[in-house]
RNA sequence: GUCCCGGUAGCUCAGUCGGAUAGAGCGUAGGUUUCCUAAACCUAAGGCCACAGGUUCGAACCCUGUCCGGGACACCA
């Protein structure tokens, strides 16, 4: 609808761009211009002149009803004509309202968390604002495939199966050997543990056992047990990528950073990566003395696969834990000969939870941490979705989990949901049908159903700015806005006998599906009663 | 020490590309139902936008510096 406005507006002032917003006050009209202010310098006059003119210029043709100037602004109201033609398009559109064939192909890797315990409710931040992303986008016709690289080679996994062992020893063959403290904690060890026994015998915790066995069993596992959780989350993979899997392509891509000078060895026969040529603050070792490879040459490698594949653009998703490691992967890209540029990462920020104003308790069966699992089970997908997706994900955020079990205007998800399920009754009542909104033409409106109207209408521009800003609270604050004027509107209007019945309907028809494409784009379902 | 995120109402946070009188929710105090779902609505109180400079027609927003809080700075992943 924006862009509509906006070439018009351009084409009428002969100027490329032309800053359109909406208007402090909704009285002013339902979008606006300071373009007079700039033009102000540029022709030496007063905004006010320059708005004046522009007024003249800009009233004819169909879009509008009212093109006034104020203080410099120019504000323009649109026609019931517009906005008629508008509403029954979007209602024809349905689901595809706001589809756009932006066509880029971009590679979305998140959550990524390694294989060696449950995710916590910090992974669940990182997924559900990855799972959204990737929603968004594919609303806007890019290409999305999304990935999640399994970090099963190196110390993290060996020392899963060595905390499985000393488990098993310690507890199940009741062995007096002292837990390292460096191994895993939790409960779920001992689970795990056990279910190790039932699989391998109790072969598996002698001393000399072969541990890389275990490894890749108790992987396997916890590889399972996430996708468990994410699935019931909604959210799931196009790919899997393994590590270890990467490895003996290490070679190769050893040789093409060679070839550009990336790499060289020291004396003691380490193997480092001159990343700080490329913006780094200091070299990173990628090959240990003992000739293994560290963590970074499994990722060197993954970003050079990632590349190769062609994709416009790349987005990796990761805790804020790891900005520091940014520079040194652009860096290795930079040296494969591919564009960093078109490398995104965002940052996913920590999450503090409450209960009843204090910390939440820490779970017994992961060990230290608040497993989503929990979280999710407690208060529910849809819930937890919309609260982390208020906060934009690069910054902390607290919250209190108690608040998502009230069932009141506290609760945004119930709010928002209670919108819906209230127009939803209303379709029940009347003797209007949805379909034959088609044929109900609006007139004559009233400013607060043409502000609902248009509001409603706007759900393609926040789609497109929450995916491009990468700001995913700009669909939750524009669902809960909407569903605070649906509610208002219901107070003050008497829908069903009203003899503006189906007018009223054909808006909140439009309503309503704007609150059930904008939930269903972030993962959640609308209820249709409550 | 370097880097990242933040500091806006009692609390949790919005604030678009710099634009009109800085907004919401919770909490607090009051009010609204013979009527489509009161899980709602309305009203009120509540602000040195951390601080100091700078940029300009205009700054919560951009720049510089300072202070405070959280996090990261591995041959772990």
């Amino acid at each position: 609808m924006k862009k509509r406005i906006k070439a018009h507006i351009s084409s009428q002032l002969d100027a490329a761009e032309v800053p359109v917003t909406k208007p402090k006050d909704s009285s002013f009209g339902h979008f606006c211009t300071p373009v007079a202010f700039s033009l102000a310098k540029v022709y030496r006059k007063s905004p006010h002149a320059i708005a004046e003119e522009l007024c003249e210029k800009l009233l004819h043709g169909e879009l509008f009803d009212k093109v006034e100037h104020l203080s410099g602004y120019v504000n323009f109201t649109l026609s019931d004509r517009f906005l008629d033609e508008f509403a029954t398009a979007a209602l024809r559109d349905g689901d595809r309202f706001g589809e756009q064939s932006e066509g880029e192909s971009i590679l979305l890797e998140f959550v990524s968390a390694n294989p060696t315990g449950p995710l916590h409710i910090g992974h669940a931040r990182g997924a559900i604002f990855g799972d959204v992303l990737m929603r968004l986008g594919r609303h806007l016709g890019y290409q999305i495939t999304s990935e999640y690289y399994i970090n099963d080679a190196g110390n993290q996994v060996d020392l899963l199966a060595r905390s499985l062992h000393f488990k098993g020893r310690a507890e199940l063959l009741g062995e007096a050997v002292a837990f390292p403290p460096e191994c895993y904690q939790g409960e779920y060890i001992l689970e795990l543990a056990k279910k190790a026994q039932a699989h391998f015998g109790e072969a598996i915790f002698q001393p000399e056992a072969d541990l890389s066995a275990l490894r890749d069993w108790a992987k396997d596992e916890m590889m399972a047990w996430i996708n468990d959780t994410l699935k019931e989350a909604g959210i799931v993979f196009d790919r899997f990528v393994s590590e270890r899997s990467l490895y003996d392509r290490w070679d190769d891509t050893r040789q093409a950073l060679e070839k550009r000078g990336a790499l060289y060895t020291d004396e003691a026969g380490k193997v480092w990566l001159a990343s700080s040529q490329k913006g780094d603050g200091k070299d990173r070792v990628v090959v240990r003395e003992s000739g293994e490879p560290t963590y970074l040459a499994g990722d060197i490698i993954y970003h050079g696969d990632k590349f190769a594949r062609g994709f416009d653009r790349y987005i990796n998703i990761w805790g804020a834990d790891h900005h520091g490691y940014i520079p040194r992967v652009r860096a290795a890209i930079d040296f494969l000969g591919y564009d960093p540029e078109r490398l995104e990462v965002l940052l996913s920020q920590m999450v503090a939870l409450l209960k009843g104003g204090d910390p939440y308790k820490m779970s017994k069966r992961s060990g230290n941490f608040v497993t989503m699992e929990e979280v999710g089970q407690e208060v529910g997908y849809d819930a937890l979705r919309f609260v982390f997706l208020t906060k934009r994900a690069d910054t902390h955020l607290e919250f209190d989990i108690d608040l998502l079990s009230k069932e009141d205007s506290s609760n945004p998800i119930y709010y928002v949901n209670y919108a819906h399920a209230r127009i939803c009754s209303l379709f029940e009542k009347s003797e209007h049908a949805h379909s034959d909104m088609a044929e109900v033409h609006l007139s004559d409106l009233g400013h607060d159903a043409k502000e609902l109207l248009f509001s409603a209408m706007l759900l393609p521009e926040v789609i497109d700015d929450a995916f491009h800003t990468r700001q995913v609270n700009l669909m939750t604050d524009y669902l809960y806005k909407l569903a605070g004027k649906v509610h208002r509107f219901y107070t003050e209007n008497r829908v069903v006998g009203n003899e503006k019945e189906a007018q009223f309907l054909k808006i909140l028809a439009v309503s309503a599906l704007s609150i059930r494409l904008g939930l269903k784009l972030l993962g959640i379902t609308a209820k249709e009663r409550m």
